[in-house]
DNA sequence: AACTCCAACTCTTACGTATGGGTGAGAGTT
DNA sequence: AACTCTCACCCATACGTAAGAGTTGGAGTT
């Protein structure tokens, strides 16, 4: 099959003039001599699966600047920023429909100072979203602590059980006496769950 | 199924014998004469629905201690401290399958200390993953304050641009001088992104 | 320079997966 | 009447994975 040698998009290098600042200010314009990105190389740089890439593309998040004449998806350098940008929203813990929104926010707001405020209140719900989640996770760390050191007492209380290679292989053996006599109420959550 | 006779495991109190070690482990004694729960009882005591007990039914969770004779599951009392504490490790971030794997770490131990020293294999590696989970999030948690600070800047920079009701409606606005001035680099990954 | 080859890449379509249950349905139990 | 039983299909999310076919770009050849 012959080809035109001709990535469709190809412009030469021109004199850089005020189109530069265009360039620098809304960098997705595609006129840019800059050299597009395949769906996988735009995958790799961001960290993310082709399929992943293809998924935003369904749901409206990112749209290739330009196609190649044999319909391969072509990216601006740029997706790299806005890829990084939607997984790290999506760690955020929203959801891709949640992002999608935001960007909608962003495409259709009356003015750049608008988007930039409705994006300061997501941002700010997210913010406090995220500090309960890591008060949340904090807890558990603790909890988690109390229970292994728990746990850590109860092999060193009587008999020396321990968790290294011991001799015992097999056979159940008797809790020890320390356990025994131990308070139940002693038993942090997470040990007294199971316990009981 | 017609059960064997046997309620499984019922021993009464007896001297520190191997089978103390187990009651102690499974201490599932549905032999005491409290009053057996129906599923719907259970529900409500925990907070759970019958649904979601049946699921961990399903999952090898919980089993009822008993069965009525026309098939309803009957459960000890002890059993609503076993759901809430599943409830409560699932709250705290466990998935469902994790935490059967710490019910069958401590079903299947050959003995106690053993039991424990899983139990603490698992809880170690819980606690590292929460660890990093905070980390991760206390990361992005810097990251949504830099980018709100920026956008603050952003509002505060030339014109007046308020978020309050503006006089500019529809037409969309050019961004401000300090915007196009400012360099990219400066821009927080969570505005970049949306920007580019 | 033009042509041929080929591995690697990409295309679209479409069903599969894991989670934690929800929601009946139809029938039996208390 | 209120409860419970056992199927068994349904939801939403965020992709995974496979299939079958077309595309790209460079190496090698003429």
């Amino acid at each position: 099959m012959p080809k035109s040698s001709e990535p469709i998009v190809h412009l030469p290098i021109l004199a850089p003039r005020e189109d530069e600042v265009r360039s620098l200010l809304a960098a997705k314009l595609p006129a840019s001599p800059d050299k597009l990105l395949q769906v996988g190389e735009l995958a790799r740089a961001s960290g993310k699966t082709v399929r992943a890439i293809h998924h935003y593309e369904e749901l409206g998040l990112l749209k290739p600047d330009a196609r190649s004449k044999g319909r391969f998806r072509l990216y601006d350098p740029t997706a790299v920023a806005r890829v990084r940008w939607i997984g790290k929203l999506h760690d955020l813990g929203m959801s891709l429909a949640e992002i999608l929104k935001v960007v909608e926010t962003w495409g259709t707001a009356p003015s750049a100072s608008r988007a930039m405020a409705e994006l300061r209140i997501i941002y700010r719900g997210k913010l406090e979203e995220t500090r309960a989640q890591i008060a949340h996770l904090t807890a558990l760390e603790k909890e988690l602590e109390a229970s292994i050191a728990y746990l850590d007492t109860c092999d060193s209380c009587g008999e020396p059980v321990t968790v290294a290679p011991t001799e015992d292989e097999g056979e159940p053996e008797a809790p020890c006496g320390g356990c025994q006599l131990r308070e139940r109420d002693a038993e942090p959550d997470l040990v007294a769950g199971i316990v009981a």
